[in-house]
DNA sequence: GCCAACGTTGGC
DNA sequence: GCCAACGTTGGC
């Protein structure tokens, strides 16, 4: 991915051509999330099963190639979703069941569906003695740290635009669910938040929130 | 730790 | 296919 930050100004004419190279690359990175959502993770330790299910950003960070398979969904609707994510996908990683939820950065999709070996393995606390190898009843994707953010966006904080900016959101509309689907107008409102409100500045938003605010200007 | 919301199970 | 009972999620 590119983090160039895209220049304004054209004057002479190898100006106007690196211009262009950034606006392409930017288009290109845009058009390569065609999709956007959010998946949910413990960040405090909590046993089930005897097993620690603990898995926060910092977790992520942690793994070879910051890198990790997204295993233990189990639920039906979650799993759809996890099945329609494509390779280059982006996804808000959301810490919940903790002192403060809220969203702390962006993972990329890396590997579509695949069966979740968690549901076969009996020493794990995702463990599913009724799937079948021949026929999974789970899946897993892989995902990849994209970025964490220096400052969370709180559930608070999103919810004085529950019925105004982000009206419609699964986070509010559906909330136990673990994957949901953002839409394109919630995720522009959230990575201008974090731009505006937060004052993160971080490449990802960086470059999607430049390319939103020439959109607005065109 | 409580409990509301909501997903799942299973009897009928 | 209905729905009561039960289990789980996750904010507070």
């Amino acid at each position: 991915m590119t983090k160039r930050k895209r220049t304004i100004s054209t004057v002479s004419q190898s100006k106007q051509k690196e211009t262009k190279e950034n606006n392409n690359s930017v288009e290109q990175e845009l058009e390569s999330c065609r999709q956007f959502f959010l998946l949910k993770s413990e960040p405090e330790s909590r046993l089930e099963k005897g097993v620690d299910v603990r898995f926060s950003i910092q977790d992520l960070e942690n793994e070879p190639d910051q890198s990790a398979t997204w295993d233990g969904v189990r639920n039906y609707q979650a799993r759809n979703i996890l099945k329609s994510m494509k390779v280059g996908d982006l996804a808000f990683f959301y810490h919940s069941n903790c002192k403060e939820p809220g969203i702390v950065g962006v993972v990329r999709i890396t590997k579509e569906a695949f069966p979740d070996p968690t549901q076969f393995d009996p020493k794990s606390p995702y463990y599913d003695p009724k799937s079948r190898k021949e026929s999974p009843s789970w899946f897993a994707v892989q995902v990849k740290l994209e970025e964490r953010w220096n400052k969370k966006i709180s559930l608070n904080q999103l919810k004085n635009y529950q019925t105004k900016q982000l009206s419609g959101m699964d986070l509010f509309k559906r909330s136990r669910l673990s994957v949901q689907k953002v839409l394109e107008y919630q995720r522009n409102f959230i990575l201008e938040l974090l731009n505006n409100e937060n004052n993160t500045k971080t490449a990802f938003t960086t470059n999607t929130t430049n390319y939103l605010e020439e959109q607005k200007q065109e």
